[in-house]
RNA sequence: GGCCUUGUAGCUCAACUGGAUAGAGUCCCUGACUACGAAUCAGGAGGUUACAAGUUCGAAUCUUGUCAAGGUCACCA
């Protein structure tokens, strides 16, 4: 039991005792103390003013002398207005620090025995990775690992935009206009490659357009376009010379993506292909429309009613039986079932689509889905530039690969006023500011919730101080050199208990790590990252601010000194632990 | 037009889900390094929480309305 759970469970113990009136434990409102404020927690006692037909404040006084009498980890409390402060003893603190230090994950939940499938990044194969990707692939990285330490297995999944008439016009364009060209002649990294005979389609394709009109045809279309529509078709007719063709293209570009996802930290248990589960959603919704769940319109198309749940009627299959993105949907999840037998399935895709999952989850949940209650669209907003929208067409898109080359340059620029970095061999150095470039760019990103529209200005947004991932590395190195240093000097920190009264902000920095546990659970149960960001940056700062407040090597005691050595060690741990949920790491100096 | 998001310091974001005087960072001022590492710390300035009503002991948070920004309402993915 948590220090919260006592105090909830001592409140409605009082309540009951003094009043004659049941809560549940889990309702009393309590809350961490405001630090204007002398305590630990806060417990508001507004809600028991009718059954106890007393004043706020006398109500306050009462329960905090009842608990003190009757609970041992409180020893002191005051109340002003209707709010009662509780002061948790010193020795209760010290011993919870000196159980957590022990424990080798402290924070993660038990095992909870259940599967969780986190859908991300899934990317189309015809454009670089940019910032709104990686903003998608932040997320679910970090979803992911926060869901396995809250006690759930977690497999990580990604579904390639393989197929499709968009393929085409790269392939195309690459046979007409490549000249052979490959990611070994050209230097390039394959998706980049890809891209650019995409975007030059698109440029042919305008020539094109712009030549007809010119000749006085009306709305022309591109003879180009034409020959893409002719071998989609023979993509799907399996002629072996554009399937090869599209092997080889599809190849480069998984190569490229690969070294951005290496370089992002990231990787995937399994990836699924359009080109191999399009087909798969029709056979599961025509069993289904045996069974009535779908209905059949006169022209042959299958629909859904979803009229009752305000969800309006939607087309399953076409009239020529072909398959619609939510076929697709039903299918693949239907495959993974299969694959994974899963609990939760977690979709990480943008906010435009919330109508469409809407309408995924009823379904999944009409065709009677074991996991149609654990499915989760978590949506983010998109990331906007100072200039607006990104927008591949303009030109204003922020390619992933060059946003990450950029804050490491960031980080190498800032490092050069540092004097401990330069003792470093020129390999470690490069290690360090990849370290700390990412984790402002990752951190930057995570630290917003994600529901929310961001704002990315490249060349303020990455910055290095303040609220910044730096920031908490930082905290972190610091508390890593002071133990680098005990170690020489063979100092012995295990047992504190010759320091029985720590000062007050060495118990309250134990305070926020005994929240850990807590924040990690919410974290998973809300796919909400920036919980555990801000409680890192919580720590951080607290830890900082002790650190230049009291001396720890120079400690005046040697008692005060292991004590605020086992602390920093313990900071040093909970630090490098909540930031990995995040996907950022902790390098040893910087 | 219907439905869904969002609107908080100049800027970027918080606010423990209805609790105390709405907090951080950044920017702008002031101060602290022959060092347990200044990518740090201390202090100052900066707010009618878009606006207006309502609900109650108590509202940034809930309700309604108005305004603004965005998304969505495809036999596209």
């Amino acid at each position: 039991m948590n220090v919260v759970e006592i105090i909830q469970k001592g409140v409605a113990k009082a309540v009951e005792a003094l009043y004659d009136h049941t809560v549940a434990p889990e309702k009393v409102n309590i809350s961490v103390t405001r630090k204007e404020f002398t305590g630990d927690y806060t417990v508001v006692v507004f809600p028991y003013t009718k059954a106890a037909k007393k004043k706020p404040e006398d109500i306050g006084a009462d329960l905090g002398a009842f608990m003190v009498k009757d609970i041992p980890e409180i020893q002191n409390f005051n109340v002003i207005k209707g709010f009662l402060n509780v002061e948790i003893s010193d020795a209760y603190w010290l011993n919870f620090f000196n159980e957590a230090y022990e424990i080798p994950n402290y924070g993660f939940g038990a095992a909870k025995n259940k599967k969780v499938l986190v859908e991300f990044s899934s990317p189309n194969t015809n454009k670089p990775l940019h910032l709104g990707h990686v903003r998608n692939i932040l997320l679910g990285w970090s979803c992911s690992q926060i869901l396995e330490a809250a006690g759930y297995e977690v497999d990580k999944v990604q579904i390639i935009n393989d197929r499709g008439i968009h393929i085409c016009k790269s392939m195309l364009a690459w046979q007409k206009y490549g000249n052979g060209a490959t990611p070994e002649s050209t230097g390039q990294k394959g998706d980049r490659l890809v891209g650019e005979y995409y975007v030059k389609f698109s440029s042919e394709e305008k020539a094109q357009i712009a030549e007809l009109t010119a000749k006085g045809i009306e709305k022309p279309e591109a003879p180009i376009l034409n020959e893409a529509r002719e071998m989609l078709l023979k993509w799907e007719a399996n002629d072996p010379d554009t399937r090869a063709l599209w092997s080889k293209l599809n190849d480069w570009v998984y190569q490229g993506f690969g070294e951005t996802y290496k370089k992002l930290g990231v990787s995937f248990d399994k990836n699924y292909y359009e080109s191999e589960t399009y087909l798969i959603g029709k056979e599961r919704v025509l069993e289904a429309l045996e069974k009535g769940v779908f209905y059949k319109k006169e022209d042959g198309s299958v629909w859904i009613d979803l009229e009752d749940v305000k969800l309006d009627h939607k087309l399953v299959l076409r009239a020529d039986g072909t398959s619609v993105y939510m076929t697709q949907d039903i299918g693949t999840a239907m495959l993974r079932y299969d694959d994974f037998q899963m609990n939760k399935l977690v979709y990480v895709v943008g906010d435009e689509q919330i109508y469409h999952f809407k309408v995924l989850f009823e379904i999944m949940k009409r065709l009677g889905a074991s996991y149609a209650d654990g499915l989760k669209h978590l949506s983010y907003g998109m990331v906007d530039l100072p200039t607006g929208k990104m927008k591949s067409r303009e030109g204003t898109v922020v390619d992933a690969d060059e946003l990450i080359a950029e804050v490491i340059e960031e980080a190498r620029k800032n490092s050069l006023n540092s004097g401990v970095i330069v003792e470093l061999t020129e390999e470690e150095q490069l290690s360090v500011n990849t370290d700390i470039g990412l984790a402002a760019l990752k951190y930057f990103i995570l630290k917003v919730n994600p529901q929310k529209r961001m704002l990315f200005d490249p060349k303020e947004s990455v910055d290095l101080q303040g609220h910044t991932g730096p920031y908490i590395q930082n905290a972190c190195v610091r508390a890593k050199s002071i133990l680098r240093k005990a170690k020489e000097e063979n100092l012995d920190f295990s047992d504190i208990s010759g320091y029985p009264n720590p000062e007050k902000a060495g118990t309250d920095l134990i305070a926020i790590i005994a929240r850990y546990p807590a924040i990690i659970q919410a974290a998973a149960e809300d796919y909400d990252p920036s919980a555990v960001a801000a409680f890192c940056y919580d720590l951080a700062k607290n830890y900082h601010r002790y650190y230049h407040e009291f001396p720890i090597l120079k400690a005046e005691s040697e008692a005060a000194r292991s004590f605020r050595l086992k602390l920093s060690d313990m900071v040093a741990k909970v630090l490098t632990s909540g930031m990995e949920l995040l996907g950022i790491q902790m390098p040893e100096k910087m």
